[in-house]
RNA sequence: GGGCGUGUAGCUCAGUUGGUUAGAGCGCUGCCCUGAUAAGGCAGAGGUCGGAGGUUCAAGUCCUCCCACGCCCA
């Protein structure tokens, strides 16, 4: 980074790795080389047919901005960029635009509570269009927040070329796509019970639902809504062909003037009984009969019949308040209202076993309604007054007339039986007051004859996890009802449908902003925007109705079918015509990933669209992540404060490492992931610094030798096993990245790259750095380039390889490898620009892998002995001795020698195939090959082969089976354990057997001690800071052994050399002055007991 | 209430078609290595595999039921 360097050469790591500042400056860096715009521009174009690329077709689902990013964005976020940069890396344009879902009840609730106005009443005196206003400044008051966030976290999207649903051109495709529904006869006017706000005079959302006052049950302690006291009221429905009576239970007797039928559960058995002190007769289930007279509630009965519920259905009984008798039979005189009717809903928890039918206000009530064919009956609007049609409880609210009805049903002798009760009742989040539940009209689209074809296209997609496509998915759409899709609210895209103020079923779709001003006979280009205040006012005459006038009906679109929509109006298809192939083209796409969360929302939603409208489905791969919990497994809340600030954990660690962290969880496998800060904190650790101390080493000696890759580095093939190997493993690290980025398979790639780090810094440089050190004309001037270009070019792909994962560190890693150095071409200035690393089998070698591993196995059993004899490995050993019965392993440790040795601090290698007397040898049955064949004599054989003796087991060897209990055991079938015996300094592992000579001649301890005083010269080098390639003068102060050792003349040779000392003093100390303390000038160590003093100087 | 997941060491998670003594990382303890490393190596402590039944020669794994948690839907 000084100025002075040339800039051919690997540039000076930065005294401190500070990953966030260096983050920032590659986020400068791709602003002032326009790297992000040239990537998107390549993707935008492609979009329109003009790049020479192939393309790859990302949809990003649209959040809603009325809140700031979270993790529960960022998960998405790191994958919905991993792919798309792994993508374009492979060669493809990918369009990638940033989407708004700028409509829908958050950002309506949101101005509700800024202009203190709600409900539908208020909202309409208030005026649509200035609500709407409200909405429309306020619903992107965070998008530069969230752009801000997502660029930090190295997202790379197209925040200019956005989408939001509020945009015309976006309604407007909604508008096509609703028409083309339409026209396929897949719309039509229903009826859903929804909770209302009598008080707000509006339908609420099960959002405003949950967010009513909630309170615990004092007996479950659970959290519920909140309760409240009701009428607990049994009534009598006389029969009408039988002197008896039907009782039925309510909580709710406003419902009651609206009673159309009871329902009974077919299968549960009633009873018919006479009471005792009445003479009544009455039918009702058994067990609740007994639970109201354990109550005291009704007296002693006699039973006369008993039935099951199924044939009590179809008797008719008389309306128990007169309002609607006239439903009582259908014109051709048959029996339509006030009957038995079956209903599997029907429980005998509570109640008398049958249940009072309103279909207006119950959602069950209403199902049995529409299959029975019940009248709708809903002697009330919206704010729960009943209207004239229900006699002297006009002009009463349903709460209030609860009293008034049970009062006149006393009169005429209609009570069982009148008490309260205390349960959980929803309330209205806003005002307070109980919900009415009551069917609404409303528009649906059919779904449900689409289910098969639902069902079969969902198989031609790529669900990662597969499960949430077979599973919850698939099980969804199998059972996929009718969908409603408008509301009743403002903001939103209004539905295209106008009706015709004379005849309600007088209808006019329009699917164009052009259509409708031709038929409100408007100047082409006059409408400009969709929103209800410029869309309701317009009207045109009926076509078929004379003097009728055509009015838009209410509602508006739900927010989810609007961003259904998307893979369409984000092009304003069919509108665009420049977009209009690639959206035919790219339909599925190739990409999408969201929330599990989404799974009935915005995945539903594209799939039922693309199903109708193209009759196929709406993308190809899909990745559902998990969410995103707190530490203490919660959910995170702003209120509990149970997670850090995502941008305070981006400025500490970076977003690198909060990417990799995301991605290396259990999230990117749909399932619920504890953040932890330490988690992120560790990742740096673990996945940032390994590749940063990679460089570091290169960087450092590369610039001490003068070393500098060139064109001819890259395709370098050296020679030594080493270099092949690490170049063989990084062809499977590719390979590995590879098949996981083609299977949308995420969860492995960190894990991999951690491992070629491992191998890379752990091994192969751990064990080649002494030929980075040999000085200029010092020994093979070829190894020492193999050396280098060998790693340069494992560094250079693994930059490549990681860097849809980690793209700063490894943007910042190629700048230094690539760009600094001059070896990067024209446009080839970002990683990411970058073609995807290729596997080059050739550089493959299985072979070579399986010795070093064996090589390492046997370092770590080596590694073992010296750790349980306490034996430092700085002191040398006279012999390894390596047994194993297999040749294999025996090539690669003789192949591995010099590593071997090296690594253990030991003078020779012997290696044998004989390992009796050090072993012991003992025998396990192989439960795996032999269980399916043995069955139930497997236990006898397994001690059978447990009691072999060493005799029996080296016959076995020998032969290759063995007869035990009359079964013939062959090869694999008995598995042969080694250990080690009795006090030796060995070790054994499967099919190999170390042992270590712990005799410690003069020569080797003298060596051992000459060592010691090498790592404290080494440590006070690194204290003092010099560089690695510094000379110094070297004095050492000591006395006895240690003086002896550095008085030898070998031994001072070797000390010289190691610590790259120009000169050695040796000081001899016969005052004993250092061991007394006296000297406190430069470093005292301890070494064996006796004390040594080192001063060290820089060479000039 | 239904659908789909999850539950394994203090924490985060692996654990193949059932197979012997259930693994890794972090953290902790001890020792070691370091001429790039903020790393690394070796070892130790730490487990009723959510619970209860069942199938099997053999169950963390398969079956049934239950418990807890999460998402979605009623």
């Amino acid at each position: 980074m000084t100025s002075s360097e040339p800039l051919s050469t690997l540039q000076a790591p930065p005294a401190q790795f500070d990953l966030p500042g260096l983050e920032e400056g590659i986020l400068q860096l791709w602003a002032e080389r326009d790297v992000e715009g040239r990537s998107l521009r390549e993707g935008a174009a492609a979009a329109r047919g003009r790049s020479d690329r192939p393309s790859f077709a990302f949809n990003d689902g649209p959040p809603f901005a009325t809140g700031l990013p979270h993790y529960g964005h960022l998960l998405p976020g790191t994958i919905k960029d991993i792919v798309p940069r792994y993508q374009a890396m492979c060669g493809f344009a990918v369009e990638r635009r940033f989407g708004w879902d700028c409509h829908g009840l958050p950002i309506e609730s949101l101005v509700e509570s800024d202009l203190g106005v709600h409900g539908q009443a208020e909202i309409e005196a208030y005026g649509i269009d200035r609500f709407n206003a409200a909405c429309r400044a306020g619903v992107l008051r965070f998008t530069k927040e969230w752009e801000t966030m997502v660029r930090r976290t190295g997202r790379w999207v197209d925040f200019e070329n956005d989408y939001k649903t509020m945009d015309p051109s976006f309604m407007e495709t909604v508008w096509w796509v609703f028409r083309r529904l339409w026209d396929e006869g897949l719309i039509y006017e229903g009826f859903r019970v929804q909770p209302v706000s009598p008080a707000l005079g509006t339908p609420l959302s099960n959002f405003e639902v949950a967010q009513g006052p909630q309170e615990k049950d004092p007996v479950t302690r659970k959290e519920g809504h909140k309760r409240i006291a009701d009428p607990s009221l049994t009534a009598r429905f006389r029969l009408e062909d039988e002197d008896a009576s039907l009782w039925a239970w309510t909580t709710t007797p406003w419902t009651l003037p609206s009673n159309l039928a009871l329902a009974v559960h077919p299968d549960v058995t009633y009873v018919k009984v006479r009471l005792v002190d009445t003479g009544e007769i009455a039918y009702l289930e058994p067990g609740r009969l007994a639970d109201y007279q354990a109550r005291g509630r009704v007296g002693a009965t006699e039973e006369l019949a008993r039935m099951p519920g199924r044939e009590l259905v179809g008797r008719p009984y008389a309306p128990l308040l007169p309002f609607f008798e006239r439903y009582r039979e259908r014109e051709d005189g048959s029996r339509w209202s006030f009957k038995v009717v079956a209903a599997e809903y029907v429980t005998v928890d509570s109640g008398t076993g049958i249940v009072h039918q309103a279909p207006a206000f119950g959602e069950d009530d209403y199902q049995v309604g529409q299959r029975e064919g019940l009248p709708m009956v809903r002697p009330m609007g919206l704010t729960g007054v009943f209207d004239d049609s229900v006699g002297g409880f006009a002009g009463m609210f349903a709460k209030d007339a609860d009293k008034a009805i049970v009062a006149r049903l006393k009169a005429e002798g209609k009570v069982v039986d009148h008490d309260s009760i205390v349960h959980p009742y929803p309330h209205c989040y806003r005002t307070d007051s109980p919900l009415l539940y009551m069917a609404l009209s409303t528009w649906f689209m059919k779904v449900e004859p689409l289910r098969e074809r639902l069902v079969r296209h969902n198989e031609a997609i790529h669900w990662v996890p597969e499960h949430v496509g077979t599973g919850r998915f698939g099980n969804w759409l199998a059972a996929a009802r009718d969908w409603n899709l408008a509301r009743s609210r403002f903001w939103g895209t209004p539905l295209p449908i106008w009706r015709c103020d004379e005849d309600p079923s007088d209808m006019v779709c329009v699917g164009s902003i052009a259509r409708l001003e031709q038929l409100a006979g408007m100047e082409p280009g006059s409408i400009t925007d969709l929103h209800r205040e410029n869309i309701d006012p317009i009207t045109f005459p009926s076509a078929k109705t004379p003097g009728g006038t055509m009015r838009r009906v209410p509602e508006v679109f739900d927010c989810w079918f609007e961003s259904g929509s998307m893979p369409y109006a984000q092009s304003h298809y069919p509108f665009d015509q420049s977009k209009r192939q690639y959206v035919e083209e790219h339909l599925p796409a190739d990409f999408i990933a969201e929330g599990l969360d989404q799974t009935r929302g915005w995945f539903y939603t594209l799939h039922v669209l693309a199903t109708a409208l193209f009759d196929r489905p709406a993308f190809e791969h899909v990745i559902v992540n998990g969410l995103v919990l707190a530490e203490d497994g919660k959910k995170m809340s702003k209120r509990l404060k149970n997670y850090p600030d995502p941008a305070d954990v981006i400025r500490q660690y970076g977003a690198d490492a909060l990417r990799a962290y995301l991605v290396n969880s259990a999230a990117v496998r749909a399932e619920p992931m504890r953040f932890s800060e330490r988690g992120v904190r560790d990742t740096v650790r673990k996945i940032v610094l390994p590749l940063w101390n990679a460089y570091n080493f290169l960087a450092t000696y590369a610039r001490a030798d003068g070393w500098s890759p060139s064109s001819q580095t890259l395709g370098h093939r050296p020679s030594a096993a080493l270099d092949r190997w690490i170049l063989s493993r990084l062809q499977a690290f590719v390979g590995q990245m590879r098949t996981e980025l083609d299977a949308y398979a995420l969860s492995n790639l960190v894990p991999s790259f951690y491992e070629i780090c491992d191998d890379l810094n752990n091994w192969y440089i751990r064990r080649g750095r002494r030929r980075y050190w040999r000085g200029k004309g010092e020994g093979d001037a070829s190894d020492k380039d193999d050396a280098y270009a060998t790693l340069f070019q494992v560094l250079s792909t693994i930059t490549h390889a990681i860097a849809p994962v980690i793209p700063f560190f490894a943007e910042w890693m190629y700048q230094r490898l690539h760009v600094d150095t001059g070896l990067a071409g024209e446009g080839e200035d970002s990683v990411h620009l970058m073609r995807y690393p290729q596997v080059d089998a050739g550089r493959r070698d299985e072979a070579l892998e399986r010795d070093v591993s064996a090589v390492r196995q046997v370092v770590n059993l080596g590694m073992a002995i010296r750790e349980r004899e306490k034996l430092a490995v700085r002191r040398p050993l006279a012999t390894i001795t390596v047994a194993s019965p297999d040749p294999e392993v025996r090539r690669a440790v003789e192949t591995g020698r010099e590593d071997l040795l090296g690594e253990l601090n030991v003078k020779e290698l012997r290696v044998q195939e004989d390992d009796r007397g050090l072993v012991e040898l003992s025998a396990k049955a192989n439960f795996k090959t032999l269980g399916k064949r043995l069955g139930k004599k497997m236990k006898a054989v397994a001690a059978a082969v447990a009691a072999m003796d060493a005799a029996a087991l080296t016959a076995y060897l020998k032969a290759g089976s063995v007869e035990l209990e009359g079964e013939t055991l062959g090869e694999g079938d008995v598995l042969v354990v080694r250990e080690t015996i009795g006090e030796q300094a060995a070790e054994a592992a499967e099919g190999v057997t170390v042992v270590l000579d712990t005799a410690q001649s003069d020569a080797l301890r003298r060596e051992g001690l000459a060592r010691e005083i090498v790592n404290r010269v080494q440590n006070l080098r690194k204290n003092k800071g010099l560089e690695v390639s510094d000379r110094i003068e070297l004095r050492l102060t000591c006395h006895g052994e240690l003086a002896a050792v550095a008085g030898d003349p070998e031994l001072a040779e070797m000390i010289k050399g190691e610590t790259l000392a120009t000169a050695l003093t040796v000081v001899g100390d016969p005052a004993g002055v250092i061991d007394a303390g006296l000297v406190d000038e430069d470093e005292r160590f301890e070494i064996d007991g006796e004390t040594l003093r080192v001063a060290v100087a820089k060479d000039a």
